[in-house]
RNA sequence: CGCGGGGUGGAGCAGUUGGUAGCUCGUCGGGCUCAUAACCCGAAGGUCGUAAGUUCGAGUCUUACCCCCGCAACCA
């Protein structure tokens, strides 16, 4: 019976290009993606450019263009560098689309209709001169505690958190003119309604959410769910479905997490899928996986779990919660204006594709933050992948090729090797299910290892002198492993893979052990990594 | 302030239900020669952020403190 799996990849926001962050904390989407489309399961894997919001309208009017370009920009950079990658999303879209409006503003009317979106009153700052409501980013004044410079949010000085409210001496960011309070109303979202099914959401997952996901979800519930606004003061976004709201636009957190709900849909109605039996709740078959960074879980684990139950189609809650940790560079925060921000489009013009997908998942913030150093990055290129599994290969068919015109002879394979290689695929498959893929990738590798020292202890090299049969068992054992390696790094290394299956003719990736027949005549041999040298 | 995650040999990480620490890299020594100074074997490196406590016994439980990262704001 095929799975049904929905793989959500947190969706980039559209304001700079695609960094090594967002790409450590976005791999595993991608690789538990081909993994279970390996299995032949039904996967939907998607994410888009989320490309709404203030920085946005910021950004435009500084370059003095329309918000869109900004958004269609960041959106097509971020294409092009997912491609670079080898993402394979099944739809990779943006929150400016057509269908993905029409839909959140569906399931907005159908938040109203259950009763989850209420009206209210609230003065908010606003600036007679502008004309306009200002949002805490348009807002400056002093700080209540130093009496320094401070924006709406966050005093410039001393960094503390600032609501609006307590900061003193408002004005107009833009014309400087004295900021009034004036009544403005706004739709809230019933957050507090679902306190005690998030809860329970949360207890029955603390085997399949990271760590950090199940403690961070807890706070906010310890603290009690407090209703939040689902409308904003702006007018780059999604419109509100509601008459006497035309000023104001959906809050972009809200819909860019539906963002998850309106992609799949879409690809299920491309695939002639029934969505909503895919996504019921009641669908056994079904498991979903949401894939971003630690700072975004609570938009995941309180937020669109309340917005599903809140829609109220039955869908299932987020059943994995795979958030990631940060990528420091050279030990501090990276950013902008440091200048020690490396961008995905930087590293692929200097690395190996899989190279860096390698490192990003076997030294990833999988547990914690990570540090990058290309120091850090081409030992691991080095050691593991040119020396272990590029050598392993290199080894033997260049061997092969020397003595034997390429031609590997059928023989019997190592018993224990085939038992060996059915138990990893079974225990890597479960690592990744769980989306443990640092544990996983660190099997696969240690079966290579193991594999360099079977070679070794083997001597071939003297065995095709003293005795040829044996020679024959030890070589076409180590081809044996060597297209099972196909199979179990092309989650991983989807470029390596294709590499040796062509160099094998093996058949397409699917994840199950291979086994080989007849005498195997090796194609073109190439080396699979070069060394780097820094 | 509070809360969440983390703090284990030079570096990166494991350590399930408590019993005097494991792995990988790097380093040093040796082996091999099929291989991209690659591969294999061996050795030296830690008392587990700090201070107390519980216990026959704690990295592993309790308390306090320190350091790093994060916290529904649009930055993975």
């Amino acid at each position: 019976m095929n799975r049904d799996i929905l793989i959500g990849g947190a969706w980039p926001y559209a304001n700079y290009f695609m960094h090594i962050g967002h790409l450590a904390a976005l791999l595993p989407g991608d690789v538990i993606a081909r993994y279970y489309r390996g299995n032949g399961d039904n996967v939907i894997y998607v994410s888009g450019t989320d490309s709404h919001g203030t920085p946005i309208t910021g950004r435009a009017k500084k370059e003095n263009v329309s918000p869109e370009v900004i958004a269609k920009r960041y959106h097509e950079a971020f294409v092009k560098s997912f491609g670079a990658m080898d993402f394979e999303y099944d739809l990779y879209t943006a929150t400016f689309t057509e269908e993905h409006k029409k839909i959140v503003q569906e399931y907005f009317l159908k938040l109203i209709k259950n009763g989850y979106i209420y009206e209210k009153t609230i003065q908010q700052d606003y600036c007679e001169k502008c004309g306009k409501f200002l949002s805490d980013r348009e807002i400056v004044g002093k700080c209540p505690k130093c009496g320094g410079e401070a924006t709406g949010e966050q005093c410039d000085s001393c960094l503390t958190t600032l609501n609006a409210d307590e900061v003193q001496d408002k004005h107009c960011k833009e014309c400087g003119s004295e900021t009034v309070l004036r009544d403005n109303k706004h739709l809230y979202f019933k957050l507090s309604a679902f306190q005690k099914q998030i809860e329970d959401l949360i207890n029955s997952s603390e085997n399949t959410w990271r760590k950090q996901a199940v403690g961070e979800s807890r706070k906010f519930l310890n603290n009690g769910l407090i209703d939040r606004a689902a409308t904003r003061q702006l007018d780059w976004g999604i419109k509100i479905p509601v008459e006497g709201y035309e000023d104001k636009r959906i809050y972009v957190w809200f819909e860019a997490v539906l963002g998850y709900l309106t992609t799949a849909k879409r690809v299920a109605e491309q695939r002639g899928i029934d969505f909503e039996k895919f996504m019921s709740k009641d669908n056994p078959n079904l498991s979903t996986y949401y894939v971003h960074g630690k700072d975004n879980i609570p938009f995941h684990t309180i937020i669109f779990p309340a917005l599903i139950l809140g829609i109220g189609n039955g869908y299932q809650l987020p059943k994995y919660i795979v958030s990631s940790g940060y990528v420091n560079m050279n030990d501090t925060k990276m950013s902008k204006s440091k200048g020690n921000l490396i961008t995905v489009d930087e590293l692929v013009e200097k690395y190996d594709t899989d190279s860096i997908r390698y490192f990003m998942i076997s030294n990833g913030p999988e547990k914690k933050d990570m540090n990058f150093t290309e120091e850090l990055f081409a030992q691991a290129h080095n050691k593991f992948l040119v020396g272990m599994l590029g050598n392993f290969v290199n080894r033997n068919f260049s061997f092969i090729n020397k003595k034997f015109d390429g031609i590997i002879k059928e023989a019997e394979i190592d018993e224990k090797i085939v038992e060996m290689t059915k138990e990893l695929f079974r225990k890597v498959g479960a690592l990744i299910e769980q989306a443990e893929l640092k544990s996983a990738i660190d099997e696969i590798f240690e079966y290579i290892g193991y594999a360099n020292k079977y070679y070794d202890e083997k001597e071939p090299w003297k065995q095709c002198k003293e005795d040829i049969e044996e020679f024959n068992k030890t070589t076409y054992t180590c081809a044996y492993i060597i297209a099972n390696i196909s199979n179990l790094i092309a989650p991983f290394m989807p470029k390596t893979s294709l590499k040796i299956k062509k160099m094998l003719n093996l058949p397409e990736f699917k994840w199950e052990p291979i086994t080989l027949k007849g005498d195997i005549k090796i194609n073109e041999l190439e080396l699979l990594f070069n060394r780097i040298e820094l």
